[in-house]
DNA sequence: CGCCTGTCTTGACGTCCGTCTAACCAGAGA
DNA sequence: TCTCTGGTTAGACGGACGTCAAGACAGGCG
């Protein structure tokens, strides 16, 4: 058992993936596109774009479920399903501690994905 | 008819949108994830991806239809499909000039989204 | 050991999404 | 006006997604 460290098709981009160009400077690959496009698809739910913040902003860069689920008006097993979405899009990495299981965000992933949003103020692409 | 200029339900983001504290930094709100989480969604996609990377990074700011269908595996119908999602997003506008469909790339709600995302790598949040 | 609390997994159900074919609409040109 | 080309819409189909209730697993405490 013990699935949180089973070999889960997760999508390590901090290995190979070169860190992406601006996706307005020069056309993004496909190969590019189709690793990155999940890790976007994954931000694309409301629910989980507040997790991911929760995570992102808390304290110690670390948030308990037990502080994620009464955050919603969701049950336990939904916030979980969320939580492994954002965990198998590499968003986030989890870890029990005792009772509690705490997540944790990727900061790289989450530079990768603003780099390729990034717009240089230089070029007139003002309208 | 005249279906394009129609009042679609069209997210205008540029307008009152509180242009993004970084997710890293401050919880998002759920109003605020309900409106940024759809424009996620429509980049979570690899072909909606390209398009868009495709449309932001052509020469005059503007892709035509015309340019874009033939670069994929889809029929038309689909690439047409798909860029309606990216114009109900807020991501992209299109203009019809004669013959073709010009699409242009929306940067205001790019930076928004990249703001979102951005990290000063000034914290130590490197675990 | 046995129970309790916290979290994840399983299975199910309804809805949304990506793709296609067929049909329709808008301009340009003869 | 008729026709041709480019693009969108309509409808349909299979698969994926979001949610839940029920069950299973893990760790702490008596």
């Amino acid at each position: 058992m013990s699935k949180q460290q089973a070999p889960l098709p997760l999508v390590d981009l901090n290995a190979d993936t070169p860190c992406c160009p601006p996706l307005a400077q020069r056309r993004v690959p496909a190969e590019t596109a189709a690793v990155l496009a999940p890790a976007f698809k994954a931000l694309g739910d409301p629910v989980r774009l507040q997790l991911m913040s929760m995570i992102a902003s808390a304290e110690n860069g670390e948030a308990c479920v037990c502080d994620l689920t009464p955050a919603f008006d969701l049950t336990g097993p939904t916030i979980s399903h969320h939580l492994k979405t954002l965990r198998e899009a590499g968003l986030v990495d989890a870890e029990r501690r005792g009772t509690w299981v705490y997540y944790r965000a990727r900061p790289q992933i989450l530079r990768q994905l603003a780099g390729l949003l990034s717009i240089e103020p230089t070029a007139a692409s003002q309208r």
